[in-house]
DNA sequence: TCCCATCCCTGACAGCACGTCACTATCATT
DNA sequence: AATGATAGTGACGTGCTGTCAGGGATGGGA
């Protein structure tokens, strides 16, 4: 299925889809899964400790920690070349189904209390700008998950050097104060 | 049907719900509308012009203008007060129907031509900062349309002037040569 | 007043995907 | 060889979609 989701959209996700290429019937697929939206839940669990482990570069850091954040972000935008038309068929997938919505809201949810939480050690420590670090959080959050669906969540992918580049420059100058950069 | 949207998801869209509240029969509505996305996509169409006006001011700005972005963003949210679960709705259902996708990131991509253009002109006049403009543009919307479909999208909104501070503290750091903050 | 043509609307139908269930085939164990 | 467990399937009911032939109401003309 996860090869489906590199070439195809997610309106072409049925089961048939799914079970065309395993050699078994449609009913075999409700033998392993509850249903579709379950299954993509599974995914996204299975992905959950990967992406926060790419992230501990940043989350961990002291100090202004600007190539903390590059190298975080790189890490992640690794974690979504390889995955990436998994994350779009959550995101795509969950404002349809109650349950996947919960998780990928609080899959995001950690996300940005994770960041809220760093960029107010920053702001403590006076390495970062002021700003309303929860909802700066939120916003970079949704940024990166919009840019990293869209331009690694198909088969043809983005320059991940261009998207690293863009990406980096603007958390860096939302947060670091001026005389922080490298 | 737009009343439905401020209270319901886009899973209880159904052609039953929507005509429940016009007394008519289900039947009826292929008589107004070819289906659903078609209907979704002509609400797109409605809005995009009052979109496009609420950005004028930017676009058409001179020099760093950064009263001008916050100005913009302003009229944005104020659009997407109003409309928002349009929106929510326009960019939910687009992966599920390939004509309504086309028209989504048909309006996505003019916004990101019109945001590079802008940023072009600044950084050649010299008052904004270095930056890949169709990346960083393409970034920027894309955190916009996601935070304001999240804290706009439906009945219980968030605080417009939280979310303006919020975008406008990223749009101009990432943007404006610090010289020329107001 | 009556007729009829037009338009709006509806009941009913077929198609499609889902989720379930009773049943079968296969294989290991005794 | 007999038996029990497990994997897999055909067939059913359900809910939603899109279409179509038919049924009323409305309004103009004889």
């Amino acid at each position: 299925m996860v090869e489906l989701l590199w070439d195809r959209p997610i309106r072409d996700l049925s089961i048939v889809t799914i079970m065309r290429g395993t050699g078994l019937s449609r009913p075999a697929f409700y033998q392993y899964f509850k249903n579709v939206p379950v299954l993509i839940e599974e995914l996204l669990h299975d992905l959950e400790a990967e992406m926060h482990e790419a992230a501990t570069a940043w989350f961990l850091s002291e100090g202004p920690a600007n190539d903390k954040i590059r190298e975080t972000l790189g890490a992640i935008i690794a974690v979504c070349r390889s995955h990436g038309p998994v994350f779009r068929a959550i995101s795509e997938s969950a404002p349809h189904d109650a349950k996947l919505e919960a998780s990928w809201a609080r899959f995001m949810g950690s996300w940005d209390d994770a960041v809220e939480a760093r960029i107010r050690k920053g702001q403590a420590e006076g390495f970062y700008q002021d700003c309303d670090a929860a909802m700066v959080a939120r916003a970079l959050n949704r940024m990166d998950a919009s840019i990293l669906i869209d331009g690694f969540g198909r088969r043809q992918q983005r320059d991940p050097e261009v998207v690293l580049d863009a990406l980096h420059t603007i958390w860096s100058r939302t947060l670091m104060l001026p005389t922080y950069f490298d």
